[in-house]
RNA sequence: CGGGGCGUAGCGUAGUGGCUAGCGCGCCUGCUUUGGGAGCAGGAGAUCGGGAGUUCGAAUCUCCCCGCCCCGACCA
């Protein structure tokens, strides 16, 4: 049982003033949590329930499907990662550390590489597999910019598992067997989610499905369709694009003086007076960025959209991945970008790099730049005029643009990244050469599959999802209590509160007991409310007429039933089904 | 990396050169109170982020440093 008067617990009257989100501003005020630095926080008693409920939840599902349980370090040496490419390419997100000795160390942000190395060293005979592994540990990862308190810390909690197959339908069913059990999960957490298509980014590989939570303060934004099942992540999201056209049956090229038209603005408005009629998502922009290679290399990259659309960086960059996108300014050093004025039509012949979003279709004409201060030009056609070396989706994706599979409107929403499956191939059994031996005697490669739930995160995002002006209130199978039973007043109240406490828990549920001498009834029902436990008992002045009071957090709803039948009533919410 | 904001007790805050740094919450002691963040009385708790400087005198002015929060990472 766990009680008031001894539990670490104190909550907080006022919100934390540093504290934004609701979760973190609720998880903090009803003191499940502490920050002790940016991204970094402590798990007090109730918070750390939580933890463990929500691992065991993920634990069972893991189990179910045949995946075992390891546990790898946090702290790594430096050799697997450097073996891997990851020591370079994670750049300033790893934590790095040395020994005494001097010797490079990091902080797991996740276990590819030794996960690898542990199956190449257990096992190499094809009879061996599939093989599916799981950890559920701490991760490091030096964010940028941590923020919204443990919704993206820089430590946290994850659940990462990794299979092992011999070929790709093999690697198939792994990730169909997570699939199922990322569904079942999170609908056992009491959240609602959305499946989406997603970019396997940096890790390689193909076939990748983020699990979201739907949350306003989600990081990532997402597109559904309004009539057929398609989801995906902004990043991903395919448009559909319209037909292409003959460029032959375009008009000729045409050079215009356009003097102070060095936006998309400034020139559709010039154009006009000019009697060209052309509206901002007829003119082709070009924006320069920095393409930096996981090998060093810089290079300038030059990507045309529809003038009424900016670019998209983060699709964009989830796109050229693992290259990484950033900011371009070195005008100076490149005299054929003409900033303002810059089009297509020299980029080949400068040796720049020029690509285009899938709008900019075969055979379209567009009014750009001329590569001269003060001069655009209209009618300038893809396939006669200028050829992009790639088309690359880096156009913003707005609601209402159509399905890429059924062309309907699609909507577009904000969301919490709770997991993530996704085919890695053969990417870290190249890097480790993780070979079994085949039945023909032959080496096999083998190829992985990597899958990933935030824990903590989740928490926060259950949080999110479910709270209320009051406070929090958790779905049954997370909260870190079954029942909050109140005992306010004075006379007997005390003692019935106790005897209905530990009632429940002979029945077998975790009762959060608020035993606190003197605290005022006001008090107790306000920590009750912000605490969020999902059903809460109050003995007070209704015990006059032999009943107490049953709370649902969540609908408010309030019942009187007699005494002996509290147990029974609370039961009743807890176990619907009347089952254990 | 850029922009903005902020550092005063565990939390929230007041205090623009002048006496012993004030208030609310929380905490401790006593009495009263007990169905919606109780009352009275007494108390503990602060190197005012750090350093240097100006001054008879600095939380307050100057300089440097550190830390935190939010926004942006493009609009050709």
């Amino acid at each position: 049982m766990l009680r008031m008067s001894t539990l670490l617990l104190r909550t907080l009257r006022e919100d934390p003033a540093d504290a934004e989100v609701p979760s973190h501003r609720l998880l903090v005020r009803a003191g499940y949590v502490r920050r002790v630095a940016p991204g970094v926080y402590s798990w007090l008693p109730l918070g750390m329930r939580m933890l463990h409920r929500v691992s065991a939840v993920v634990r069972e599902e893991m189990d179910a499907i045949g995946a075992q349980e390891v546990l790898f370090p946090a702290l790594i040496p430096r050799e697997p990662y450097e073996a891997s490419g990851r020591w370079t390419e994670y750049g300033d997100l790893l934590f790095r550390l040395k020994d005494r000795r001097g010797n490079d160390y990091l902080l797991g942000p996740t276990h590819e590489e030794l996960f690898t190395l542990m199956v190449k060293g257990e096992y190499s005979s094809y009879k061996d597999l599939p093989v599916m592994l799981y950890q559920v540990q701490t991760k490091y990862r030096d964010e940028a910019r941590p923020r919204a308190g443990i919704l993206r810390g820089r430590e946290f909690v994850m659940k990462d598992s990794y299979s092992f197959d011999l070929d790709d339908e093999g690697l198939q069913h792994s990730y169909d067997l997570h699939r199922a059990a990322y569904v079942r999960i999170f609908e056992r957490l009491g959240m609602d989610y959305r499946i989406v298509s997603a970019v396997s980014g940096a890790m390689g590989g193909s076939a990748s499905e983020e699990f979201l939570a739907p949350a306003p303060t989600g990081e990532d934004s997402f597109v559904s369709c309004t009539s057929c099942d398609y989801a995906a992540n902004t990043e991903a999201v395919q448009l559909r694009a319209a037909d292409p056209v003959d460029p032959q049956s375009q008009p000729a090229m045409q050079v215009l003086d356009t003097p102070d038209t060095p936006t998309i603005e400034t020139l559709v408005a010039v154009l006009a007076e000019q009697g060209h009629d052309i509206p901002a998502s007829g003119t082709l922009k070009n924006v320069v960025v920095l393409l930096r290679h996981p090998d060093g290399k810089v290079e300038p990259l030059v990507v045309g959209v529809p003038g009424d659309r900016a670019v998209d960086l983060k699709r964009l960059e989830a796109n050229v991945s693992p290259a990484e996108v950033l900011p371009f300014e070195a005008f100076d050093r490149y005299p054929a970008l003409v900033k303002g004025y810059i089009g297509p039509q020299e980029l080949a012949a400068n040796k720049i790099r020029y690509v285009v979003d899938p709008l900019v279709v075969p055979g379209s004409a567009w009014a750009t730049g001329a590569n001269e201060q003060g001069r655009h030009a209209v009618s300038v056609v893809r396939g006669r005029d200028f050829e992009p070396v790639e088309v690359v989706p880096a156009a913003e994706v707005r609601a209402g643009d159509p399905c890429g599979r059924c062309g309907s409107p699609l909507e577009i929403g904000r969301g919490i990244e709770i997991g993530h499956i996704f085919q890695l191939g053969r990417k870290y059994a190249d890097a480790f050469g993780l070979d079994v031996l085949g039945p023909l005697g032959k080496p096999v490669r083998v190829t992985m599959g990597s899958y990933g739930i935030g824990v903590s995160r989740a928490i926060a995002a259950i949080a999110e999802q479910t709270y209320d002006e009051k406070g929090l209130v958790w779905p049954r199978s997370v909260a870190p209590a079954d029942v909050h039973v109140v005992g306010v007043g004075k006379g007997d109240h005390r003692p019935t509160a106790e005897r209905i406490a530990a009632e429940l828990e002979a029945a077998g549920l975790t009762v959060l007991l608020d035993d606190r001498p003197k605290v005022s009834p006001g008090v107790a029902f306000k920590d009750a409310e912000l605490l969020g436990i999902p059903t809460t008992v109050v003995i007070g002045k209704s015990l006059e007429d032999g009943q107490v009071e049953v709370r649902d957090r969540r609908t408010g709803d309030a019942r009187l039933v007699a005494v002996d039948e509290a147990v029974a009533c609370v039961l009743a919410d807890v176990r619907p089904g009347g089952s254990s």
